[in-house]
DNA sequence: CGGTATCCCCAGTGATACTG
DNA sequence: CAGTATCACTGGGGATACCG
């Protein structure tokens, strides 16, 4: 990841020295869920668990091999599980770990403030529900 | 909108006959606070104001360029405000916005959740008041 | 059905230098 | 102090084709 040292013998070289304290549990926190499509795909999970096709047809327009990487790292970020069957026609099932379901509020929070901040333009003028 | 029961484990109606439309929210959402460093700025701007170097600081390894570039779209998307103070030396002054500081429970739900799932082998003595 | 395997592209970041 | 301006690189994600 970091420390390549390509070309560029003079360069300096940058030393990652992760110093800053514990407000990186946010942002580890979104490295699991931040990638493009990982918050769709845990907010649908979130109704029980789903076949591959199904979730590729409840997301929408990804393809095959992305949402098959999003899975592998949810899967390997401890969020999902996959299981599969073995019969014919082959069948997956991705289902939320406790680890996962632990994102409920953050997954429908997200939703919530989406939907009223981003998605209808309502003025920011301080009227709450 | 139909709420995908959210929370509960219900997997009754799980057809998602709307494809992408509302749950896009989260999408959107996520496309606001999932830039590499925005968690992290929100988060520290959950204290208050800060000024450019300050953010800079506090964030830790990060780039001119790439804080001013964050911080310009986190404007853009109208969750902080940005007040130029005409004084010399200048002097910048970063703030939420009622939008911003709407997305406090996400924020530190999601540092909950990553202290706890995530990091929370190395120091989990993250209890921040 | 549920993947892999390739190839490609560009948005996002970093490094560095300069400026009002 | 708080930026711009350039340049370079990477890697995440898309398109397409093939496989068990």
């Amino acid at each position: 990841m970091e420390d390549r040292n390509t070309g560029a013998p003079g360069r300096a070289q940058r030393f990652t020295s992760y110093s800053h304290s514990k407000n990186c549990a946010v942002e580890s926190a979104l490295e699991v869920i931040g990638g493009k499509w990982k918050g769709v795909i845990l907010f649908h999970l979130l109704s029980g668990e789903m076949r591959f096709s199904e979730i590729r047809r409840a997301v929408g327009a990804i393809t095959q091999r992305t949402l098959t990487k999003q899975l592998r790292e949810l899967e390997a970020d401890g969020v999902l599980t996959r299981t599969v069957y073995p019969v014919v026609p082959p069948k997956v099932e991705y289902r939320l770990t406790e680890k996962g379901e632990a994102l409920t509020p953050i997954l429908t929070g997200l939703r919530a403030w989406g939907l009223r901040y981003t998605l209808s333009e309502t003025d920011a003028t301080g009227e709450e529900a």
